[in-house]
DNA sequence: GTTTAGCACTCGAAGTGATAGAGTGCTAAT
DNA sequence: ATTAGCACTCTATCACTTCGAGTGCTAAAC
């Protein structure tokens, strides 16, 4: 595993193991390649570069008497050097777009629907996530009454979308002493960034007395925790039985492992976020994540490639939405599929706004 | 296939034979039969009744050489009048009571965990119907402007539930017509079943004439909509990759067929509405619905068998709550596990409301 | 008339070689 | 540096056998 630049035949060998093994799922050897491509080159020459680029950990045998098989370090150079990523055609374009501008008036449809699109053409697992509201800011906030003792908290956020959610508050609570309440919460809230409010902020909203502290406490403290409930990250997975049809899961154990690991989808949506923090760290906002195989940091998903994007739903209200699939996938192919939908969605958010 | 009852012998053998085959999933033979349950009689004998029961429709023998399995006829006679069905243990009970106990606030949330508890539980894919919301009636509701051109659909129902909708309206509609107008449409509308309102009643609910007639239709219209919306069906299913640890699911074929019809959750919703339906026309409400095998009309779930069981959320307004398993399961556990969600979750319920 | 012992027969599951074929690494010649 | 050639390795596959569980039937026993 020495440190050292790939020359420009070994790139090209390394580009054609992967071509051929993706299409093929067949490990590819050096008859085979000479068949396929024209290299200027007999086949034992391949052998003893495929020889090297084993010792150089991009390419590895399942077995001695078979061919090569990409590595995950191999995936990687492909990925990042080797590959070139084209438009989709006019017709792919058209059908994605067929199949997504059906679509509704909340942008929570809107992603679903994106979402199941992107699994149908892929062929794998998608999945999205909510937006990162956080940096959102409240522009409106109503508490209803309901009936006694039940409130529905409305909350109106700068990137235009709408948040509600049941809450249990005492029965001693009269309409107005509600209206109360809910316009000087509103008042004092509004403007202000989800993740900077926190239970003091809406505690100290309240100045009136005629309300008895413990009921006023009790009120504001459900109104926080819906607040919050708006903040958190919801992840949606679409398509998990089309893994069923992949020949990398064919076996029922890696299958049984991988439908296992992403029926947790809380546990996807973890390190979907991590993934997206560290990125921006980076400053890399507008560009893909790509994970191969190990680097996935989640027991089962080992086989597996990750690829997600970012949408937008205004500067600073942004999700993901992405893939998961086996590491031998056409990695041009899903990442401007992926970039496709992604765009439709940040258009049509727009038509939304 | 001859009509004929049973005698008493032949409903000890069938039911020996289904509860063994159920426990050691191989086709069970005369032998294996004699050893486990002790028949006064010998093998020679049994082999006759079984010769019997397999010309009468009741088992059936994969291949020649092989012992007999349950055919759906089987099941069925099993599942009716042979097999008795008690009482969880308190350990198992407290299991369940546990999982579901630690909920939440919204009805919706309470049969979610239900329903993965259930999976959890039995091992297999567990399901809901929300609760059919067409009976209820409108307590109260609300028409809030969120910005121009958008406002909010708060509708409060007879059985505490909440629904909401996002709709796009002119931009010209100010906030005081927009309070004229739900002020009108709540007082209109409130008592009424959703299945007694139409896009008439509502048009014809605000008489005002400061409005211009086509944006107050239009209005109207996005109300109705909304309102048509919150008495959709949903279903939510849970567990599905527990399918695959099952050795009735480990040919990939089977399991990939499964799991695809599964998928197509509206399917599996519209057929669970129509048994509903069909159980209602006969008076039994308050029971279960098994289907078994063929006895299912969804492609995909000939090797299933499909139990359900009723939830109320008031007197006329119930949903389904239940389980997709292998033929080959343990029905009267199942039955229990079913049923003592279903009794804790109406426990749940009223505490809720 | 029912029950039983006995037996020939069937069929799948599992094990065993034997064979073919694809691929490799190495050596020696170009 | 490249290539031809060859010995070697390993898997996949197929035909073949064996084993055992289970059946249906017949004739005897109760």
């Amino acid at each position: 595993m020495e440190v050292m630049q790939l020359d420009d035949r070994k790139k090209q060998v390394l580009h054609a193991i992967v071509d051929d093994y993706v299409s093929t799922n067949e490990p590819v050897g050096s008859k085979a390649l000479i068949e396929r491509h024209d290299f200027r080159v007999s086949s034992a020459t391949l052998r003893n570069e495929m020889a090297e680029l084993e010792r150089m950990g991009y390419i590895e045998k399942p077995h001695t008497s078979a061919g090569r098989i990409p590595s995950d370090r191999g995936y990687r150079e492909y990925v990042d050097s080797l590959m070139t990523v084209d438009e989709l055609t006019p017709e792919e374009q058209l059908e994605i777009k067929q199949n997504i501008d059906e679509s509704v008036d909340e942008v929570t449809d809107l992603i679903k629907n994106a979402t199941q699109t992107l699994s149908r053409q892929t062929g794998f697992v998608s999945l999205a996530m909510s937006p990162r509201l956080r940096k959102s800011f409240l522009t409106q906030l109503k508490i209803l009454m309901i009936e006694p003792g039940k409130a529905l908290v409305v909350m109106v956020l700068s990137a235009g979308v709408v948040k509600d959610k049941v809450v249990r508050i005492p029965n001693f609570i009269t309409d107005e002493q509600m209206f109360k309440i809910s316009s000087a919460v509103e008042k004092h809230l509004t403007g202000k960034p989800l993740d900077e409010i926190t239970l003091v902020t809406v505690e100290t909203s309240v100045t009136d007395t005629e309300i008895p502290n413990p009921l006023l406490k009790q009120v504001l403290y459900e109104a926080y925790t819906a607040i919050k409930q708006a903040d958190e990250l919801n992840i949606y997975l679409d398509g998990e039985h089309r893994m069923l049809e992949l020949p990398d899961f064919s076996s029922l154990g890696r299958a049984r492992e991988l439908l296992g690991t992403l029926s947790d989808s809380s546990m996807v949506a973890g390190y979907v976020n991590e993934m997206q923090g560290s990125a921006e760290e980076k400053g890399a906002e507008d560009t893909y994540m790509i994970r191969i195989g190990q680097e996935i940091a989640i027991e089962g998903l080992e086989d597996c490639s990750f690829i997600t994007a970012t949408y937008n739903l205004s500067d600073s209200v942004s999700g993901n939405i992405g893939v998961i699939g086996p590491k031998r996938m056409e990695y041009s192919k899903v990442i401007s599929q992926i970039d496709f939908v992604k765009k439709t969605i940040n258009e049509n958010i727009k038509r939304l706004t």
